[in-house]
DNA sequence: GTGCAGAAATTGGTTGGACCATTGAACCAC
DNA sequence: GTGGTTCAATGGTCCAACCAATTTCTGCAC
């Protein structure tokens, strides 16, 4: 018996609007790169003030969901739904070492998971792709002799989109982002990655021979590389006491 | 032999205001509660309109960094240093089976990993809290027959909390939404969550006795009870074509 | 002095109107 | 066609009010 009261909101027009311009996204089946319409149109049409309009737009913004360009007009950038789930994350500290432990933290349990369900679900096709994809990379590190992070990322994009959740590709894709900074400035370890290099190829062979538990462990492993190199990076440079 | 041109930008007021704010926020030594200049003096020290702070204001609301009660103030709601990462997810289909078992999958790959990180580095202090939580809980199921979703909230929470790294409290907040948005519709199986209620102890008991494995042991436990109930459920309501 | 109701000040929320900066399309001279 | 020019549309910023919720102060009753 869960006595909730969502407190009632005299003012929220804001996030009326977001509301009512979901809807209409709806309703127009608006996808992604589709421009929506002006702020003034939306302001007179909602029957709100434009900055009304412009405080909505701007929480979208910041959610990655629309992309405002002046003189030109507002474009929806993601797929938009009355329900959907939000969930912002902000990490303290951008470059350091324990900001990047916390998401190599995260990175563990969910790669380990979605490797595990990859080798349950992914079917043939799926297969073939996250093959192709390592393939590519293991060209790219033979030709450059070094990881590449591209072809690397395609490489974990393919398991977790084959995983059949797409939470995993969501989430992670994110915190990509920041490993991605990170590598342009790698931090005295010039060979960074080279080390997980190899069980990029033992996890395809678990997943393609349907065993999850085999595929979570080389994850693991996979993870275990990057995190000594990472510390070993953070040892060299005594990154702690930066800012 | 990257040709890398970012579009330079000639106008980023907002953003300007954001990480003069950010600035003021480290030198004030600012922490979470502590209320922050006027919207009116931000304008007037920036030498930028009202609007213009508003928007930028806006944005942090919607990272969760800031809470603006009218009438009152703005008010800090997180840390905030010039360098944060901000990784805004939105993660579309809300309410329908497919999602819930989505969001259930990351669950049991965070939960696993945040109860073994848990045993390995959580103090005295930590671990006395959160059997705090769990004798509340296990008092509030006695008393009312069942499970309730708030102290059960608060005992993972703790979980999370204690396991050193802030993303996975973020990360699973943000599901817990859906959660609770789900649990008031319980879609026929009564006593939901019923039989995830042992295991709350016996993950604490593995915790205490400083064991990861058998902690994330026991979560997974829990996870897979809780996914029985919603599967239950599922067949239950042939919820499948909702919406 | 104490307590409390009401006034006043404070603060975020909203409005409407104005102007600037950028964009993109129409147009024109060559 | 090519390369400028003009011009309307659009997002970005600003201003000056006023509204609504909250907090603080004031003054009266006791």
């Amino acid at each position: 018996m869960t006595d909730f009261l969502p407190p009632i909101q005299t003012t929220a027009r804001d996030d009326a609007v977001l509301k009512a311009l979901a809807g209409f996204v709806r309703q127009e089946a608006l996808g992604p790169g589709e421009k929506l319409p002006t702020e003034r149109i939306l302001a007179e049409r909602l029957k709100v003030s434009r900055n009304t309009v412009r405080e909505a737009l701007t929480r979208w913004e910041g959610l990655g969901l629309v992309e405002r360009r002046q003189g030109s007009g507002t474009y929806l950038k993601a797929a938009v739904s009355p329900d959907m789930l939000h969930m912002p994350l902000t990490l303290a500290g951008g470059n350091d070492f324990a900001g990047l432990m916390s998401t190599l933290e995260i990175r563990r349990a969910l790669e380990a998971e979605a490797a595990a369900l990859c080798a349950i679900r992914a079917g043939k096709a799926e297969i073939a792709q996250i093959e192709r994809k390592l393939d590519i990379m293991e060209e790219a590190f033979r030709t450059r002799a070094g990881m590449s992070s591209d072809e690397d990322w395609e490489f974990h994009q393919a398991v977790f989109r084959a995983s059949g959740n797409p939470l995993f590709e969501q989430i992670i894709a994110a915190m990509y982002e920041m490993f991605h900074r990170f590598w342009e400035h790698p931090l005295g370890v010039r060979d960074f990655g080279h080390a997980s290099f190899p069980y990029h190829r033992t996890i395809f062979d678990r997943i393609a021979a349907r065993d999850p538990d085999g595929a979570r462990a080389e994850a693991l492993k996979l993870i275990a590389t990057v995190e000594d190199d990472l510390k070993r990076g953070a040892a060299n440079l005594k990154l702690s006491d930066r800012r």
